[in-house]
DNA sequence: TTTAAATGGTGTATTCAATACACTAAGTAT
DNA sequence: ATACTTAGTGTATTGAATACACCATTTAAA
């Protein structure tokens, strides 16, 4: 009775890579999982809070840093760890697909976004369980909340974010009824400012006017 | 690094009763929180499920059996137990304000459902934050799920589940455009028995078509 | 410099859902 | 018989979601 446990945490860090929605696995180096891939994670410190050991394993592993952490669900399956009892509170967030400098640690063989829809067959531990599960809640989090600010740059266009709506809901939306929707809901304003680079007609660029989370209906 | 920690579990049980919003609660008796109210809850045992540590300790602790638990969120500020480092994985309930008998151990002084709305001033550990949470996503779930059936018997009038959703939601619902809303979503029929027993005239009383968990629009 | 290719940007008509609102019906208790 | 209590029903209005097609502006290539 009243052993105690050991507490791991596991990051599931999504983005959208040329209209795909990608997930960022570490590839296992040592017994029994060596060769593939999981989510990056691991055992939390003393002294430790959660949301801390998400947020530096996550950087540890990964490179990955600044980012929202939101805390998904605790993972019990008694198999889960073929090292014994560990209990994985699961991590997700959703990251720009810029910005980020991936490395790993000798631990890892290598760090990579993979597409979501097609990850590797069969994840370390239980990871394509929390994976699932963390599709699930994105999708759900991106129609109920403005959450989705967090896969775009500060500036974007519409067309940019209308392109990350369609992916994470993996269906078409109409041109004109989205950015009557967007604009008509307030959370974002015109920057002033065009984009430039692309070989056709420069769009404008929109900021959030505010990245609290926010429950409103989208879509 | 890499300690182990002890791991609890809390259960948040409400149910309506007399058009309010209640939570069962027990009072503590050892110290340092002898004569506070808490949320049932304790420290799982070996080989022990959460899911199932959840159940067996609501069961111990107050009587009630054979609700749906669902997990919450995982709970670990440093200072949540003053007897060292605890997590607490929070779970809660709906449950029908009937069909318990309610009991506890001689470890705890009594049990019984408190509004919701005015509970004690300050629960032990760090539960009045953990109710907090549970009250936010009580509300969610019974807009964009079916849940609110847990919170009826079998067969019950549609002006119970009116009254149920009007408690939860803590706002005035009208009566035609309910009814309408609810027979056309198809989640309930008519079990063509009449109430009995309220000296007014009987009401239909209907059944749930599923029981289990749904995503849908409701309010 | 003309043309093709690519994305940006705009308005209206229709359908469906949400809301507001008031009376009669069928029991029970006196 | 009458008063009380809850059950049960329909319509008109408003607002939101949807369906739908063309011209504008830039870059690159001929």
């Amino acid at each position: 009775m009243h052993q105690n446990a050991h507490v791991a945490v596991d990051n599931c860090i999504f983005t959208v890579l040329d209209h795909k929605l990608h997930v960022l696995l570490i590839q296992m180096k040592k017994s029994p999982f060596d060769g593939m891939w999981a989510l990056p994670g691991g055992l939390i410190a003393d002294s430790e809070t959660l949301d801390a050991a998400a947020a530096r394993i996550l950087d540890e592993q990964t490179g990955v840093k600044h980012v929202y952490l939101e805390q998904l669900y605790t993972f019990d399956e008694e198999t889960r760890d073929p090292s014994g009892r560990v209990l994985s509170v699961a991590y997700f967030s959703l990251v720009p697909p810029e910005g980020h400098e991936l490395r790993t640690t000798k631990k890892y063989g290598a760090v990579r976004f993979w597409e979501a829809s097609e990850p590797p067959e069969c994840l370390a531990y239980d990871h394509s369980e929390i994976l699932a599960y963390a599709l699930q809640r994105l999708q759900w989090k991106v129609q109920y909340t403005n959450v989705i600010w967090s896969l775009l740059p500060r500036k974007f266009t519409l067309s940019q974010l209308q392109n990350a709506y369609e992916t994470v809901l993996n269906r078409a939306l109409d041109k004109r009824n989205f950015r009557k929707k967007i604009l008509s809901l307030g959370l974002v304003s015109s920057s002033g400012e065009l984009s430039k680079g692309g070989r056709h007609r420069p769009a404008m660029l929109y900021r959030f006017k505010t990245k609290s989370p926010e429950i409103v209906g989208v879509f």
